[in-house]
DNA sequence: CCTCGCCATTTGGTATACCAAAAACATAGC
DNA sequence: GCTATGTTTTTGGTATACCAAATGGCGAGG
């Protein structure tokens, strides 16, 4: 029973879809066209819409169909206001309790993000960014306060991911990253709190301006 | 299909038993003794396992039953850690975005935890504690924050009953609610923060206080 | 007496059949 | 033509049967 179970598998695939986009917010799901699509019976096919229902991709409604997840400006804004405290907690817990090794870890991230934003390579950049981002979490010697982060990243994933689009963000989002890497090597915890709160400011404006943009 | 799910109602009940003691940490939750037990089928028993897996309350490993779990000091400050930071944020959110009916709302439970503490209605005096602590978290005007931070007290519920069991800490714990109250109903973010912090890190030298005393 | 291996039992995982409630549609009455 | 109502269909919820794997006991062999 050491392999991944159908549940986990068909909930991996479903959060991929939606994460890229395949599935569209606001698609309903229904247990039996899923489940027969996906050529799975409805136990774990249900099973893996709760998962997904819990990390909030989906939306459970009595009566009806699950649905995509379609979170409004002030959702994401509160989201990541919590994921801001969180971040910034972890921050300060790494630049106490990190290992070398662990920072060493979060510095060749950033080194990957500053060769990768030379590239094209858009996707591989922000995924790199969230590493970045999960690695100082673990970094926290805090295991609730990785796992609770990742969650919250992974509800985010997408909107973040559309709103990054942005090339011109990145000198500013490596910028910030080099403090931050800068604050945990010298252990300032100041310096990693302001900078960690200041990177999280800035990625809510560009959220903010991408449903600005949206809503035209 | 308003009623609460039977996987609900079950998941409600073991949470209770769990909570209250009935089920020992370690005790093994199988889904074929217990979904008999309680009268329903293996389906939803399998589901309220899930849900309370999720909650932390039960911990899931391959090829073995289910278990009430049993948290290391370790693990119940990190969580408490992150309690923490959450009812800092709550606190901040709560000046600026708390309506004054919000704000009565807390006034009350405070009041209420004053006359319940001359009795000796423990319970009651825990559990208003706790719908205090929430109210606060509500006020903030972010649903999400007030979602996470239910989930993180639930966990810790039982572990922070039994430690608040001295009397001798009442005093303290209403004085610095007193604080809290004052901070909020004057809108000072500082004051609420700096309370909230020393609060919490009062309850962790509690639980501390308990594991200790546990393990003679 | 100890150890190694096999088998039975128990476990969770999956598929499927059945049910009740609610939504959607069509139809009849106004 | 519109509304109200009854029927059909679809939904999720539940029960149950089956499967494969892992555990733990039991027995044979050293």
């Amino acid at each position: 029973m050491t392999a991944p179970t159908l549940a986990d598998q068909i909930a991996n695939r479903l959060r991929h879809a939606i994460l890229l986009g395949e599935l569209a917010p606001g698609s309903s799901v229904g247990e039996r066209d899923y489940a027969q699509k996906m050529g799975v019976s409805r136990t774990p096919m249900r099973e893996a819409i709760r998962i997904l229902a819990k990390e909030g991709l989906l939306v459970l409604r009595p009566s009806f169909s699950p649905v995509v997840a379609d979170p409004s400006l002030k959702q994401v804004e509160d989201e990541l206001t919590i994921i801001r405290a969180l971040e910034v907690l972890s921050g300060e817990l790494a630049c106490a309790h990190a290992t070398e090794a662990q920072i060493g870890a979060i510095r060749a991230l950033h080194e990957r993000m500053v060769v990768l934003a030379e590239t094209e390579e858009m996707l591989q950049f922000f995924e790199t960014d969230m590493a970045f981002h999960r690695a100082i979490a673990r970094a926290s010697d805090n295991a609730r306060l990785d796992e609770l982060h990742g969650q919250l990243l992974a509800r985010l994933w997408r909107v973040r991911f559309l709103s990054a689009r942005q090339a011109w963000d990145r000198d500013r989002v490596l910028k910030q990253h080099t403090l931050i890497v800068a604050g945990l090597e010298a252990r300032d915890a100041d310096l990693v709190r302001l900078e960690t709160d200041s990177h999280i400011q800035h990625i809510k404006r560009n959220i903010q301006g991408h449903f600005r943009r949206e809503s035209l």
